[in-house]
RNA sequence: UCCACAGUAGCUCAGCGGUAGAGCAAUCGGCUGUUAACCGAUCGGUCGUAGGUUCGAUCCCUACCUGUGGAGCCA
């Protein structure tokens, strides 16, 4: 690679470079030209913004310059002058310029707004967009903002299986792992299929949540994250789910459900603090072109305290509300969709937590409170969004977690291994789930998780 | 999976029971420091697919496909 400068550099640090003779490679953004000279703007992808580039007939490829393609691919050589009476704070001129790729003219990112819809179908070119080049440089952000944050605070980052044997985590459909040649099994009812003979000599899945692995590491290390990629075989329909989504999951040893939510709330606020001081340029095109509110909204959530209501306390709101809701409030219930919203955007105007669920809509692992009827259970509701993460306090106590999952209809020997970890030295602990692709739907202002994931898998649709 | 809406040029859209139009893009030319540059010309479409109604369908009806919005499920 030759020693080139980066665009960022550039903005960051220009001063450095005025006046110097630079390289610059990158693409061609846009480009026009009069009869002896002409503009292009280069994107070299390490920042938001582009570098314009003045060229003329100086150059002796001056004329096939000005014909290049949008997306054509350069490296520029000349000098870094700054420009304080232009729209740009400074430019390059060009003293050579060497074509690496031409564009051909059908390339389809133009420059004008395209629609979200548009640019999903050619998801492989949309992160040259501006709106993507933004998306993904902040999704890179946020990811290195979730492990600083954790690291800071002495956790473990953990790897737990992607490939899991336990059939009934709970948390969603699951898809099947297997190398049966599944043309060659024909009519065979699934039930005679024989899985020892199959990979792993059992049926095997994908999983839905690192959590129950984690635990184990939380129980050695004391404080562990897992971030990786989930995966969920829902037929869901919505501007919130994706088939495959990564997951970010804490998990404390010697922490009960009020520790879990100081934690919850802290990274949160980290997270987008951190984004918005390393991404200014990119957050500022989000709120002027994707929700004006946007920036607002985020400053206000880093300098609240967030919501904190019990289930029964806000079935309680929602039964006194001034609004009609489709599905009528009982307590027992869970709760819909139109109640999470009432709940995140007209009561409490910013994220929430809603503890104490009844124990029949969760999880098995969750901590029975004392109450008997409800668990240990925290859901953060953000406006907009809606569940942004879910948690928990885990059963600890053996025989209370066994009767549960006798309840439930769980094959205990599957779990042996979990209950060991109450057996040898039980401790309180809790953990939590945070969606990653939701969390970065919040921050950026885009309502649709297809358009921060790169290549989002749903159902019926996996191109690219 | 259910409900609603939409599918017309590469993109964004208009149109109408009598076989299609704009802006942008592209191509060619012009051009005085431009910045979604500007000016002129050219090119561009079996109107999502398959049936049906009709003298005649892009337009009306039915089914299907695809997309979007909402709901369920959840992160």
């Amino acid at each position: 690679m030759k020693s080139t400068t980066f665009v960022r550099e550039l903005f960051r640090n220009g001063h450095v470079f005025i006046n110097q003779t630079i390289a610059v490679s990158g693409w061609v953004r846009t480009i026009r030209s009069s009869k002896t000279f002409g503009f292009m703007e280069l994107n070299d992808g390490s920042f938001f913004k582009n570098i314009q580039v003045v060229f003329d007939d100086i150059l002796p490829n001056f004329k096939e310059i000005s014909k290049l393609n949008i997306s054509s691919s350069v490296t520029v050589y000349g000098k870094f002058i700054e420009t304080p009476n232009a729209k740009q704070p400074f430019e390059i001129r060009a003293e050579n310029i060497e074509v690496e790729g031409n564009s051909a003219p059908d390339y389809p990112l133009q420059k004008k707004r395209h629609s979200l819809e548009y640019l999903r179908t050619i998801a492989h070119l949309r992160p040259r967009s501006n709106m993507f080049s933004a998306v993904f440089r902040v999704r890179s952000v946020a990811a290195y903002a979730i492990h600083q944050f954790f690291f800071e605070k002495g956790f473990v980052s953990a790897h737990t299986p992607i490939i899991t044997g336990s059939d009934c985590e709970g948390a969603g459909e699951m898809f099947r792992v297997t190398t049966f040649d599944l043309e060659k099994l024909g009519k065979k009812e699934v039930s005679q299929l024989d899985y020892t003979t199959d990979f792993f000599g059992c049926p095997a899945s994908l999983t839905v949540s690192g959590q129950l692995n984690g635990e184990s590491l939380a129980l050695a290390f004391g404080k562990i994250y897992t971030f990786g990629p989930t995966f969920r075989a829902e037929n869901s329909n919505t501007a919130r789910h994706a088939a495959e989504f990564w997951m970010v999951e804490p998990e404390m040893a010697f922490a009960d459900l009020q520790d879990n939510m100081e934690l919850a709330e802290e990274m949160l606020k980290y997270v987008i603090r951190y984004i918005m001081e390393t991404c200014p340029e990119e957050m500022e095109f989000f709120h002027r072109f994707v929700d004006t509110s946007l920036l607002d909204r985020l400053n206000h959530v880093v300098s609240t305290t967030f919501g904190k209501v019990t289930y029964t306390e806000a079935i309680a709101i929602l039964t006194h509300a001034k609004k009609e809701f489709e599905f009528p409030v009982v307590w027992g219930m869970d709760l819909q969709t139109e109640h999470e919203r009432y709940l995140a955007e007209e009561h409490f105007q910013k994220p929430v937590f809603v503890i104490d669920y009844p124990k029949e809509i969760k999880a098995f692992y969750m901590r029975l409170n004392d109450d008997g009827k409800t668990v240990a259970a925290m859901d953060c509701l953000v406006p907009g969004i809606g569940e942004i993460i879910g948690g928990s306090q885990r059963e600890e106590r053996t025989n209370i977690l066994t009767l549960r999952m006798k309840e439930l209809g769980l094959d205990l020997s599957e779990y042996a291994w979990y209950l060991d970890l109450r057996k040898y030295g039980e401790t309180k602990h809790a953990g939590f789930g945070l969606g990653f692709e939701r969390l970065l739907m919040y921050v950026t202002g885009i309502t649709n998780i297809r358009d921060v994931i790169l290549f989002p898998r749903t159902p019926g649709t996996l191109r690219f």
